[in-house]
DNA sequence: GATGAATGAGCGTTCATTCAT
DNA sequence: CATGAATGAACGCTCATTCAT
């Protein structure tokens, strides 16, 4: 097995094992176990494990980024922008099932918070063209006059809770549902 | 201490604990210390760590059911008594923090998922006065022809999110913004 | 087994294992085994190891240092002084092996260096008695005029080496040879 | 890099580390980096660390054995030529600060224990000098009647306190101090 | 010969749970 | 009943050593 490979099947292994049990559910032993190497060689690729941890986060953030600037229509009115992330993002994590479970309990916990706090505040890069488009819709008055922070909420909030109920298999997201979900969450945030 | 107090300290210590510290930051011990009681003692009220924290998500969970009966306007409009359970909602939890924080904390783990089936699923009796609602709502045509799980996440989802950034300092939710953050929910649900 | 009584297993394990094996050879299952109780238990008397490491040290201290004391002739000329502490010294040691074999790895380890360094500027209490002594020996012209620390050296040097010598069976220090000793140490350091 | 080079690169990584940090803080991983050889290079060399340390110890403890037969005044009496391999032995020291601090390491370990019986019977060849010199000192009656061994630790034992002081940086032994702290010894032994 | 990635036994420490008092 | 000292399995992590390249 390649060193890219190794580190690769460490961090897969990471992934659905703290996805599918938990931060508890994963100790060092059992990644290492799953990834098909010894315990000590995950030190070799991640200092400790919470920068297993974090770097893992940070990957997965990237592919969802670059995965919702696929297409995206920049010309096009704030509607079809607003509506093509949010069913890229809902696309996304049908397909990744994994990647989203990782990131609800990377959130949600003590990891999670710092990140939260610089995305909000806009220290965190991606999420500029989300800070953009709410901003645009703001000023030219197609979108509610609520702060940033209520309009992000209004916008991922049903968008997770959605994806949760699929992913827990409460119903099948197909492509008709995606869309009306989209579309509802554009009349919570439309003016 | 009597008996019923003596149990009410331990669930209020590990809902500090928990809801400030998570699930990690609260072992039996520091749980045992800050209610004033022995550690075995907590094992005479519950049989273990698992079903302390299970009931006490049930107590909490009764909590905000009774609260959001309160001044219910069972005669009034759909949107009505919508707006009522959302502002509602956001009023207890702003009053209530760690009842807030605590519900991740439990929703965001092993504990929560079995929970949340239930729920879903109807088996849980308190949600009953939602489903009525959207079910009256889709029927009448008020609400949009959605799945009723997509409603509850169109509503829940933006409602908690808000939650959240107020919780974590990113918003401070005035009355003002509560109502309004109601509205935009149900803009997003309605049809 | 009394609380006190499971410290003192503790802390006599400890004692044998590092006198006997140094720290390496000392775990704390090991000790924990040795002492008869759970690898837990240490962990409630000693905060952790090193916290267990430095107040054996302080004990054993402690106990020379009152052991050196008895029967000080306080009232004696320097000289006599000088060959009380040392074949006091020497005595204590041929009856507690184990604690000068403890002393040596402390001494020979990252917790001994503070501790000498303390010692030496005189922060240290118990060394009080010997400050004063070599002060009183140079000022009356019946010590060499050297600095205190070369004195300190003169006098502990050789007589920790001989109870190294004796410990390890070279020699076997029976009174005349401990008066010997401690003769010529005097010799060392007098005018 | 040859052969030699190569090993000396480690002799004196090992020497420089262990000198500094102790055992505690000399991995073999760091060893080789630090001589700027791949880690399992150094088992080309030696056998394992134990054999390396082994080995740096005996190196270590040559160059001393030679350093003070130089200017040895094998046919002036008995003190000068103790004189000289006392100062010899402190100067020494005070040039090659890493030895000092290794051998201390060395000494203070299980590794130490055998190697000082060894010395002590006899079985080392370097200490002949000393051995000869203190027969000597004794049958002519310049000496103290005591068992080499302890006449051994009278001169030993101070220098190497001394030395501990000097490298702990407690005192600054200049030429003065030197032929002082020499001469002190010199009483203690002396008849 | 030289390498350094891989290994896994072993470390110090935590904490849910038990049980003698 | 209530206690809290005692427990030991399980954790994250280190490092001497091996071996495929």
């Amino acid at each position: 097995m390649s060193r890219p490979d190794k580190r690769h099947e460490i961090v897969n292994a990471a992934l659905e094992l703290i996805a599918e049990q938990g931060f508890h559910g994963a100790p060092m032993a059992l990644i290492a176990e799953r990834a098909g190497v010894g315990a000590g060689t995950i030190y070799r690729y991640f200092e400790n494990k919470d920068v297993l941890i974090n770097d893992l986060y940070l990957e997965v953030e990237k592919k969802i980024w670059s995965d919702l600037l696929v297409g995206y229509p920049m010309k096009k009115p704030i509607r079809e922008r607003f509506l093509h992330l949010g069913t890229s993002l809902l696309r996304y994590f049908i397909s990744h099932p994994l990647d989203f479970r990782y990131l609800e309990q990377f959130h949600n916990s003590p990891y999670g918070v710092a990140y939260r706090r610089d995305r909000i505040l806009g220290k965190k890069e991606g999420c500029d063209i989300f800070r953009e488009l709410f901003e645009e819709g703001v000023s030219c008055h197609v979108m509610k006059d609520l702060p940033l922070v209520i309009l992000f909420a209004m916008s991922f909030g049903p968008l997770l809770a959605v994806m949760r109920d699929h992913i827990l298999g409460f119903i099948r997201l197909d492509d008709d549902l995606i869309a009306k979900t989209g579309e509802a969450c554009w009349d919570g945030v439309r003016r």
